[in-house]
DNA sequence: CTTACCTCCTGCCCGC
DNA sequence: TGCGGGCAGGAGGTAA
């Protein structure tokens, strides 16, 4: 599951392994991948386009193509590849791009749940209709302890819910929300109006902490995940909590609890902790 | 406003 | 060994 880290792991990698190339042929296997347009008028407008620069915001990438924005959500399981035509077709893979450096760029995604836009572009991020509900990237300076206290107070929902929640914080998904509870010492059902202040400024100094740290090792693999290239990020092995039930706690020794927390298998070490 | 539930999909895991 | 059922899950949608 890409969150922030293995989307920005992605973008380096296209950026660094494709850098400035042109779109000279489209195939769509699977029409429901592309959200906006229709599949016609996608195929239509994005041949021909050079794709200028790479770009990440919250979970989503972003390909500048000059006068277009084509913008991916891999959402579970997508990934790109960068193949040669003559490499042999796997099932799941369901959006094809030929490159003018001979060069193909394949999107595979087993669950089929990924989107791509492609817009006119815009100035600002907020004006793309897929961003109208998106808040701050997790390492946007505007995200501070006034931003969220501010956000969440108000709010009935637990801490795993405001990490979830991508109107507030933009990147985080299942796998680091857990991370960032464990990092904090809070239950994930702790309800967000019992932070503090100075909790929600621990609260970010962690999660950007935990972000940095899987971006250095290449971001997560769980199950599915490899970044393009089939470059399998390393950072599952520093997971403390997250997939580990039954697993002693690192700090404490107490087995490592699942729960359900709005809908989502969470993980947790009752010990270190406690709701408030 | 909040919560609950449904949809999209496939692979995997379980029980028989 | 195989088959059917249940389940996970990001985000958007609708209903209550």
């Amino acid at each position: 599951m890409p969150e922030l880290p293995e989307v920005e792991t992605v973008v380096r990698t296209l950026e660094h392994q494709l850098g400035t190339c042109t779109i000279t042929y489209c195939m769509v296997k699977w029409d429901n991948i592309i959200a906006y347009p229709s599949v016609t008028q996608f195929i239509e407008k994005i041949q021909g386009k050079t794709i200028r620069s790479y770009h990440r915001y919250g979970k989503y990438l972003l390909f500048d193509l000059g006068d277009m924005m084509w913008i991916c959500h891999l959402r579970m399981e997508g990934k790109f590849y960068i193949q040669e035509a003559s490499e042999p077709m796997n099932k799941h893979v369901h959006v094809i791009f030929d490159l003018d450096n001979g060069k193909q760029l394949r999107y595979h995604d087993t669950r089929k749940f990924g989107k791509m836009y492609l817009y006119e572009k815009q100035e600002a991020h907020h004006a793309y209709p897929c961003f109208s509900n998106i808040g701050y990237d997790a390492f946007d300076e505007r995200i501070d302890a006034t931003y969220l206290y501010r956000k969440l107070h108000p709010k009935k929902c637990t801490l795993k819910q405001a990490l979830l929640n991508q109107e507030i914080i933009a990147g985080i998904g299942n796998i680091y929300a857990d991370e960032i509870c464990f990092a904090l010492g809070m239950h994930p059902e702790t309800k967000v109006y019992r932070l503090r202040k100075k909790d929600f400024e621990q609260l970010i100094y962690e999660m950007r902490r935990i972000l940095l740290g899987a971006i250095r090792s290449g971001g997560t693999t769980i199950r599915s995940y490899t970044s393009s290239l089939g470059i399998d990020g390393r950072f599952q092995l520093k997971l403390k909590v997250h997939m580990k039930k039954g697993g002693e706690c690192q700090v404490c020794k107490t087995l490592i609890k699942k729960i359900t927390v709005a809908t989502r298998g969470t993980y947790y070490c009752p010990q270190c902790q406690k709701r408030r």
